[in-house]
RNA sequence: GCGGAAGUGGCGAAAUUGGUAGACGCGCUGGAUUUAGGUUCCAGUGCCGCAAGGCGUGAGAGUUCGAGUCUCUCCUUCCGCACCA
């Protein structure tokens, strides 16, 4: 115990003896309290960043924390390995994607490894594994047979060069990313799941995560978008009706026109005898799918010459289409009323429609229809039998009229749409459905799952190989033995992420999806990862574990109890990429300081709800601390007072460390366990270690003032550089700190006999008052009036009111 | 475009319930130790000012004895938008 402090040695050391002890490895336990502690598993795309060093570090924080709470705690790990980046890397490198991401699995796992994060690898999953995705391929059997699954047509970028489809990510400026040429929409067949049953239970069940933070709650509630409107339907002369949702039924009497999808029916059939509709229809299909396009483009329409009518009137309301009108949300028609509503408003000012005023403008927000639509709710005119309503009186009577009409109801509307789960790649879990020219879409028998998707392949990267494989393709139709064809597209990867985490507690069972095992981990009593899943994959995972409640594997309706989302790792004010070249690779600096270093930074530097702004100078701060801890420690030890067992008062130095310890204590224990803001407890860690640094040793009891401080530093350490604490806790008290609690505060400790005050005039600081803490109210008044600073600054003026603020502050008003 | 955040010294940040703005760390300045560099230790460090004091939390208004914190308007940056994961 006389050399520097080594890093690697003992890093390697306590690294040996965890794996010796399996002290990671989680066992059920009815005698203590599970936890269960995740972070969002990774996509093996090389090496470990610092995005994930943050988040692993986050997660093994919390996990070592409880585990010193005495919890039994659960902390799984594993690869979300199916995805686009192996099919790239597969052109790139010529490698199969299986082996580059096999060979990236094994990497990772021996960084993560080396960070010392607290892993019960026994549970480890690997989502390209068929071991794993059959139980997705039985459970997705499992929803078709409850008509949870369906097929229906929906839009995909398609690239007419490269006869293929690209992710909304290869498409650059609405060009494909390869061949540069104009991405164009096409309507395919693909398999969609019914999230759209659950939305209700989604939107009420967000009350219950009282552990998520608000901004997440908020994000999904705006996600699933419940609004209480009416359909409305426009009948048509010689053809059906057109049917509509609005938010604002109230403003029926100023629709002037009706806008309809570019694919909608009347569309099309008008288009048929107008070439020049055809033209603008097949025109406006050269476009993105993605919504923040469709959002941000250039509104453009075309009459259709045809008309509808006017529900309540009667009145001829003319058909245009419009290119911000999508076929694949509701009903592929919607009614405008420029008057009210600003995106009308503005395609009537550019195709000169009419632009009728039906809600009265107020005092407050005054109507202004040429300079913009009023949106506001209020009394209704120009409206006949309606006029003078509110907007509640008037929605009810015009639904009324409407439904007496048979011409529309009230209905509620979710802006959520049903969760599209097909894709056109290789890279992913096959679908497991055989297509039957007699017997339809046949879900692949249990006992013939798992459907192995091929992993000796030609990959040439235009097109999945398995759709060039007859032999994957070619089979007998599970129902009738008919000659039939696979299904060659594969799941979504957000499949796979949204059930690994039940996954976790049954990972070595052969037999079934989940067990027992389940509902004894189940739910996650803290799940760690980034905020840019605030809204898809913790969506599709709340889904996915009503599904499985509804299938009867698990009995707890949500999967996440307390959510930390997150920030991102930046350089320069940029975040972290391999495409701005501004990446630090966690691995030189774990070689150069230790992984204790690069821990401790990373929840030094920011909350870790905050992006953190990374810093080289900031790294070797955090090294010099951790010198200056083993310093602390190894001096301390060095010291030997004979102990004269003689009883002594405490003295005041005595007094004021041992107040700041149980202070600290207090403070990093509220830290880490209520607010999880790690950095201030780091900050309350390193103005103890200072305090103590300062103490002056002169005895035995100074000795065992300094011990009981610096076991508390350790153990308070301990989750965050469990390596250097390890190895002190060793060398100063002789046990495994494995074994230990975290420590208690001592309340008889935290007494203080004076406080200080801080006295204010008229709001600024002018003296500060040092006064027994049992003093009153008064006493506090009059010495804070006679401080003589405070005399100078009411001179010659009079004293209106003295507001106290026991133990804090005194303001003096004066005039 | 829509939804959600964030903006405080030279830098990362702190201020938890409306009550001392800048804890802790980085950097910098001066000093000690060292052959030197590095390390380590001590002192100082929001801005202006000799001082007293004044000013100061993206901008502007408001509420309050008191606002970084609450309200309104605006600006900037970041995240998500359903086929990146």
């Amino acid at each position: 115990m006389n050399q520097d402090y080594q890093p690697e040695r003992i890093e390697r050391e306590a690294q040996e003896h965890w794996q010796a002890c399996g002290a990671y490895s989680a066992q059920r336990d009815d005698q203590r309290e599970k936890f269960y502690c995740l972070a969002m598993f990774p996509y093996p795309s090389g090496k470990l960043h610092m995005g994930h060093v943050r988040n692993y570090t986050i997660a093994d924080v919390i996990a070592r924390y409880q585990r010193l709470q005495g919890k039994n705690v659960l902390q799984p790990m594993g690869w979300d390995a199916f995805g686009l980046p192996a099919e790239n890397a597969a052109i790139q490198n010529n490698v199969p994607p299986a082996a580059w991401t096999a060979g990236n699995i094994d990497d990772m796992r021996q960084q993560l490894s080396r960070l010392g994060f607290a892993y019960d690898w026994d549970r480890e999953v690997t989502t390209c594994e068929p071991e794993y995705y059959r139980w997705e391929q039985w459970f997705f059997t499992r929803l078709m047979a409850r008509d949870l699954a369906y097929k229906k047509q929906a839009d995909v970028n398609w690239c007419e060069t490269d006869q293929t489809v690209l992710a909304n990510e290869q498409v650059v400026d609405g060009k494909c990313w390869r061949c540069d040429n104009p991405v164009e929409r096409r309507s395919i067949n693909q398999w969609f799941i019914r999230i759209t049953a659950y939305a209700q239970e989604l939107l009420d069940d967000l009350d219950q995560l009282s552990g998520w933070p608000e901004q997440v709650l908020t994000m999904q509630r705006n996600w699933i978008g419940r609004s209480e409107g009416a359909t409305i339907r426009f009948p048509r002369r010689g053809g059906d009706a057109i049917e509509v949702y609005t938010t604002r039924p109230d403003t029926l009497m100023g629709v002037t026109y009706l806008a309809v999808a570019p694919q909608h029916p009347l569309a099309l059939e008008a288009a048929r005898d107008q070439p020049a509709l055809a033209a603008f229809i097949d025109d406006v299909a050269v476009m993105k799918v993605a919504e923040a396009d469709m959002a941000t483009m250039e509104k453009r329409g075309m009459a259709t010459g045809l008309s509808v009518q006017h529900p309540l009137t009667g009145e001829d309301i003319p058909v245009w289409v419009g290119n911000f009108v999508l076929m694949s949300y509701g009903s592929g028609a919607v009614m405008s009323v420029p008057g009210h509503d600003q995106r009308d408003w503005e395609f009537a000012q550019k195709y000169e429609l009419p632009i009728i005023q039906v809600i009265a403008g107020s005092d407050t927000h005054p109507a202004d229809l040429s300079v913009s639509a009023y949106t506001e709710k209020n009394t209704l005119i120009n409206s006949g039998a309606y006029d003078g309503l509110d907007f509640t009186q008037a929605f009810d009577a015009i639904v009324a009229d409407l439904s007496a009409l048979g011409l529309g109801e009230r209905s509620v509307n979710f802006r959520l749409r049903d969760w599209g789960v097909s894709r056109q790649r290789y890279w992913g879990a096959p679908i497991p459905v055989v297509n039957c020219d007699d017997c339809g879409a046949v879900p692949v028998p249990a006992h013939d799952l798992p459907v192995v998707l091929p992993t000796e392949v030609a990959f040439e990267g235009v097109g999945s190989p398995i759709k060039r494989m007859p032999e994957f393709y070619q089979v007998d139709c599970p129902r009738c033995g008919a000659t039939a064809e696979r299904e060659t597209d594969t799941f979504d990867t957000f499949m796979e992420s949204s059930w690994y985490y039940a996954r976790y507690t049954a990972a070595s069972n052969t037999e079934q999806m989940l067990d027992d095992e389940a509902n004894y981990w189940l739910e996650v009593d803290q799940y760690v990862g980034g905020i840019e899943h605030a809204i898809l994959h913790l969506l599709y995972a709340r889904f996915f574990h009503k599904l499985m409640r509804d299938e009867g594997l698990v009995t707890s309706d949500e999967p996440f109890k307390r959510l930390l989302t997150q920030g991102m790792v930046l350089k320069d004010g940029a975040k972290m990429s391999k495409s701005k070249g501004n990446t630090v690779d966690p691995q030189a600096l774990i070689d150069r300081y230790g992984a204790d270093t690069v821990r401790l930074f990373s929840m030094f530097a920011a909350p870790p709800e905050q992006s953190l702004e990374w810093s080289d100078s900031g790294v070797e701060g955090a090294n010099r601390f951790l010198k200056r801890l083993w310093r602390l420690v190894t001096e301390a030890m060095v010291r030997h007072f004979e102990a004269d067992g003689a009883p002594r008062d405490i003295s005041r130095e005595q007094q004021d460390l041992r107040r700041k310890i149980h202070e600290t204590i207090a403070k990093v224990s509220d830290d880490f366990g209520r607010r999880q803001t790690f950095n201030t407890a780091i900050a309350a860690i390193m103005e103890l270690c200072n305090d103590i640094s300062r103490f002056v040793v002169e005895d035995s009891h100074d000795q065992q003032v300094v011990d009981e401080a610096l076991r508390a530093v350790l153990l308070m350490l301990s989750p965050i550089v469990p390596h250097i604490s390890a190895h002190l806790w060793a060398e100063l008290v002789g046990t495994d700190i494995l074994l230990e609690s975290w420590p208690e505060v001592d309340e008889s400790a935290l007494g203080r006999d004076e406080l200080e005050i801080v006295v204010q005039v008229n709001g600024k600081v002018r003296a500060k008052l040092t006064i027994a803490a049992d003093a009153s109210k008064d006493e506090i008044e009059s010495a804070a009036l006679n401080q003589p600073n405070v005399l100078r600054f009411t001179d010659g003026l009079t004293v209106r009111k003295v507001i106290v603020v026991p133990g804090k502050l005194v303001n003096v008003v004066a005039q």
